[in-house]
DNA sequence: GGCAGAAATGTTGTCGAGCACACTTAATTG
DNA sequence: CAATTAAGTGTGCTCGACAACATTTCTGCC
């Protein structure tokens, strides 16, 4: 499993040579004769030779600045997690040369969003992790990072592919199969369920529609009598979600369960009518306000979407693609959790 | 978040004096006069001076070999996850001298166990990561260990607290409520269940009745009335479960969930009797055959324990601690992430 | 053969921490 | 007051990778 280390030093003595010119061949800039050339190859891949990255890290000695940009916890708790999560990283590679900015807009427009990004820009950075809550502005602004050759990485929301760059998140379409299985096997077969969009500014339409996609999917593939409609309940009126619900189990009396597509589950709390209290609610987001429905009963299963790891992975990748020359994972999906009153208290931090 | 990086040469400059005497100080190795002491300490706090860790690695140059002690995954395939975590850390912590050696014993007797054991010891190893199985044994070769002042950490099972060393795995008993609810959220109030403890050599015996305790603590704080009996089923009759739980349900026919406290809930695929096929059932671990009875709905849920996180977890701690004399967490709870057909795909490795 | 110029190879200093050793003061003693 | 010793301080080398620079070896050509 482990073996002996080798130095640039020993190959050098092992081939009779100088380790300028191990260095040479390993670096690949020429200036090497065949024969020196090919006894060095060989010898590197006898041994299997591993640079001491300590050490080439220590050489190099240059600090690497990354920014992440991400929507102001304050305004939507969701976010919280993550501040914590790139205090994390940062904590782990400062060592290594990388200095972690975290940069908070305003979720509620581009316009904060675009002031941020053009601010990152002016400060140069090497690399940049951000949310791309807007579509065509993170498009835009992905595009003038591999510009300028700055790393890139997004969490919680994907660029169209062939973006240079990662992508950290979640199975949005899965998440939604989740929740129907979830749905299903607290309800059983052939049952009347709903679709509710809470509230959520029009940015996150695309993220709720996936999930929508995969719930719907789920009671596709079974084949049974399952009815699903779905509900929008705007932002306009969840100061009175009671009335909304009201109005809605008024004309959709057999609805027997409910699938929130946001973080929003939690208005639910208070806003059942009583004829459907009780009603099994399946959610998103381990936020404050979740946990109590989920422990009042009024929410029974989360999706955890788990932002405080994504955005530890968004800096690690970019921190040990600059650090240690990793590759950057193209795509990582995380673990879709399912979190009920019994077993949260493990995924918060 | 971040700030500019201080070398003991920027601080040897700023206090007027040699970089020797910077080092004594920060090493509280003496021979330094008081004047020289709290100046060069007055600058230390005041920028907040953080080692290079890389140079510091680099110049220590010592290899640190850790041994981990782990079930043969040949014999019990819940194991086989933690090689790879096992190999990842390795991978990780190469590059600062850290050697990692994986050992597997027979988990069917302590014999092997206290041989493998020996061969470790004798090896003189820096750390142990070990997973103990056999309480008493453990206990022996934990303080043989501590006596040689090598670090340990385990998991998958914990020794008695006051031990030196750090403890990864799960709460046990948490994760029979989480059994418990999970139950409770498909069968709803008032109904009877049972626990099996279905095959498993008596090493896991603790486990098993933590699980159960924890389930049924669930249900008693409900204050419903819901009956909960247990069932054990021997080694000796895992050949013929069908015949068993013919038995068992003729016995109890209004029993209408299950919780099987091990990872033999597979056992049950075409072995519950047709009056009470399809009855709902929690169970332990995500090993092949179990994914199989999830995805063929034998099994509804399955509590993942995680144990390629927590080879990997315990080989992390310890080598960070070598690597940079970090502290090793005295305990680190898992989350006890409930699976189902539809997100097991994310958990597997 | 000699010599320019290219090609190949060797040497050395750097990164920052850390420590052994050499060195300079100050204090103590005969 | 010089000599000895202790207390405090400074210097220089190491770890391994790396690259600039210095040096050697080779090649072609008159």
């Amino acid at each position: 499993m482990s073996k002996k280390k080798y130095t640039i030093a020993d190959i050098a003595y092992m081939a009779g040579i100088s380790k300028g010119t191990v260095d040479r061949v390993i670096h690949k800039r020429g200036k090497v004769s065949k024969k020196a050339y090919e006894k060095i190859t060989r010898i590197l891949k006898e041994i299997d030779y591993q640079p001491n990255l300590v050490a080439r890290n220590l050489k190099k000695n240059k600090t690497y600045t990354l920014y992440v940009l991400l929507p102001d916890p304050e305004q939507d708790p969701y976010w919280a997690p993550c501040v914590e999560g790139i205090n994390a990283a940062s904590r782990e590679f400062q060592s290594f040369g990388v200095m972690v900015e975290a940069v908070f807009f305003d979720p509620s427009g581009t316009k904060s969003f675009n002031a941020t990004c053009k601010q990152v820009l002016k400060q140069e950075p090497d690399g940049v992790v951000f949310v791309p809550l807007f579509y065509q502005e993170s498009l835009a602004f992905a595009e003038k990072c591999v510009k300028k050759k700055i790393g890139l990485a997004t969490f919680n929301g994907s660029l169209p592919e062939g973006q240079a760059g990662s992508f950290i998140g979640q199975d949005l379409h899965q998440s939604g199969r989740v929740a129907g299985k979830l749905l299903h096997q607290l309800l059983g077969d052939d049952k009347k369920v709903a679709v509710i969009h809470a509230d959520e500014a029009y940015q996150n339409a695309i993220h709720m529609q996936e999930k929508e996609k995969g719930f719907r999917d789920y009671y596709e593939g079974l084949k049974g009598n399952t009815t699903i409609i779905t509900q929008t309940l705007p932002h306009k009126d969840i100061k009175n979600v009671a009335q909304s619900m009201k109005h809605f189990f008024a004309e959709h009396p057999d609805v027997s369960g409910l699938f929130v597509t946001t973080s929003k589950g939690y208005l639910l709390d208070g806003a059942l009518p009583e004829t459907h209290a009780g009603i099994p609610v399946v959610g998103y987001d381990l936020i404050e306000k979740n946990i109590k429905a989920l422990e009042s009963g009024v929410l029974d299963f989360l999706i955890h979407q788990n932002p405080r790891q994504q955005a530890y992975l968004g800096v690690s990748y970019l921190s040990e693609y600059f650090a240690f020359d990793k590759k950057i994972p193209g795509e990582k999906l995380l673990p879709i959790d399912i979190v009920n009153s019994e077993n949260y208290i493990h995924y918060l931090e």
